[in-house]
DNA sequence: TACAACAGTGCTCGGTGCACC
DNA sequence: CGGTGCACCGAGCACTGTTGT
């Protein structure tokens, strides 16, 4: 393990015998080089096995090639799905993409925009815990670079986007139910704090209004991202006398609908039967269950795609814009007419 | 947004009144330095935010303070919990994680080994699609830097390594099943080219050699880590004539547990009643599954923390070696005595 | 004279881009 | 026009020079 010294743009130069700056312009395929030149440069580089240094490069130059993410869950599989978009994107380009997880927790959130600041980093995608949080636009608003924001509202901040149509697929799930019979429909889903609860809300309540059918405020459930309330909001609401008792409920988030299941489960209930049941997301495990979950689907993998390319053009010069992918709601078998 | 130059040691200095190079020896902490001479070159610091740059320091010292780690799929839970243990850990101690995804792809994941290279990592984690991969071993032999694998075997490498004792697990389970009188026990897995795999069927195996039992080789299914390999395994174990078929399951593996599952509800069967049913992760989901599944449980984000622990060891100079951690076979209500 | 504490210089890392020939 | 030399990015480190005690 003797450090075996990389070899460096010297020692291309020494080999084709020219200037270290020629062989700098000869690979970056500067206009002033000929043939000639080009052909000694990449036949020394190539002997040599030459790969240029990204530090001295970035270092140079200013930028990085690498893009930072900061994702809230890395085991949300949604999540991993956008990265995955995003890398293969990313590397096409040449950038390397560079996520950390923040684990809903606003303080590591910013520790890491800091970081990810400090690092250089070309561009930021983010999908914040809170849009509320002040901490996290004061650090947001010290990147200097293209930030685009994933599913988050771009209003204050001049930033790219890519947004999800929430709204739509809701406002279709909600209509369904309604023609189903359904009047008292829960909405449980998690902090208003984030663009994909309010649009769902938004959603529901057109699907309502359209139908011009009063709303029963005590059903709308946002509160948290996690299993726990999901599951209490459920139990609680299920406790209600026949009469308040919601006879479907919309899920909104994975964590949700993880808890909404549990509550099923504990009370006994089959979803579909007694009460309809539609969720967020088209999870992979959502296949092994018995009853097919209705579901309003997502293409998270189109995302990360469209955020790198966002992220790219930006880096380029390119003005903030946003990009908005749909949302499908798709029938299964817990979308049912109301018992009588 | 007018590039707000970042502020160098120079301005630190400058401000401090003092040389560039006390800077530098006050902020390492260098023996010389009066008291007097930090508190100046601290508060300077202080007020004008001073953080040396990264990739400065790197290109100075070799080293990037970041650690690389290659896994095989992002979306499994299983990995994001390791990634979070991992990160948790490293940031700690002042690193930076850099993951990145080889998609189960064995060309993409050299590729991203390359790519880790170039970017100096300090230390390299890895959990390989295959330990037979020639092209894979030469691109980790291509390292100098520490490698640590992820419940990989470390055989031909001089690396560390984190593993996971799944024999244990598997042999406790198989053992609970031959004692409630099953015979015909099915294992369901994954590439045997990976250690997790051998290891599984080596409990398996023991289990039965230590009950003094005869193996029924056609109920030991390896293959691969799809939802569609276990699928289709299951529905082709399960259609065997009676006396052949297999009255318990061990399934070992994230997809592999869907898979079987799917082949449950496709055969309208409940696992427990007519077949036992044992699963090697303690999945998230798996609370919302009724009946609740036996399952051989692992401590991923532990794995993670001590896969970044030997990493800053290895790179402060330690020697490489192996750290395994336990699995435990927990009943729930899938693992049930023959029917007769 | 000796020594501690700092200043200052200069080279290094690997690469880029500009002025100049 | 094609090519070269050189300063520079931000920091680290070794070494000499300069003080005050």
């Amino acid at each position: 393990m003797e450090e075996p010294r990389a070899v460096t743009i010297h020692d291309v130069a020494t080999r084709a015998g020219v200037a270290v700056s020629s062989v700098s312009r000869a690979l970056s395929s500067h206009p002033d080089v000929s043939p000639a030149m080009k052909a000694k440069v990449f036949a020394a580089a190539e002997e040599l096995g030459y790969t240029p240094d990204p530090g001295a490069q970035s270092l140079r130059s200013g930028f990085t090639r690498t893009i930072g993410f900061v994702v809230r869950d890395f085991a949300n599989p949604f999540f991993g799905d956008i990265i995955h978009g995003v890398e293969e994107a990313l590397n096409d380009a040449g950038y390397t993409l560079l996520v950390t997880n923040s684990s809903g927790d606003p303080g590591r959130e910013v520790d890491r925009l800091t970081l990810l600041r400090q690092r250089k980093v070309d561009a930021l995608l983010l999908s914040s815990i809170s849009e509320a949080s002040t901490r996290t636009s004061k650090a947001v608003a010290g990147f200097t670079r293209p930030v685009v924001l994933i599913d988050r509202d771009p209003r204050k901040l001049k930033a790219g986007s890519v947004l999800l149509d929430h709204a739509q697929g809701v406002r279709d799930a909600t209509a369904d139910l309604i023609a189903l019979g359904h009047r008292r429909i829960a909405m449980i889903t998690g902090s208003t704090a984030i663009r994909p609860t309010r649009e769902r809300l938004r959603g529901y309540t057109e699907a309502f209004e359209a139908a011009g059918i009063p709303i029963d405020e005590a059903l709308q459930a946002p509160g948290a991202f996690s299993a726990a309330f999901a599951r209490e909001t459920t139990e609680r609401l299920l406790a209600l006398p026949p009469a308040e008792r919601p006879t479907a409920i919309v899920a909104g988030g994975v964590q949700t609908t993880i808890g909404v299941l549990e509550a099923f489960s504990e009370l006994g209930l089959r979803p579909g039967d007694d009460v309809s049941l539609v969720v967020c997301d088209d999870l992979p495990w959502l296949r092994v269950m018995r009853p097919r979950l209705s579901v309003v689907t997502r293409d998270a993998e189109e995302m990360g795609r469209q955020a790198a390319g966002l992220a790219l053009e930006l880096i380029k010069g390119g003005e903030p814009r946003s990009v908005t992918l749909p949302t499908a709601y798709e029938v299964r078998e817990t979308s049912r007419p109301v018992s009588v």
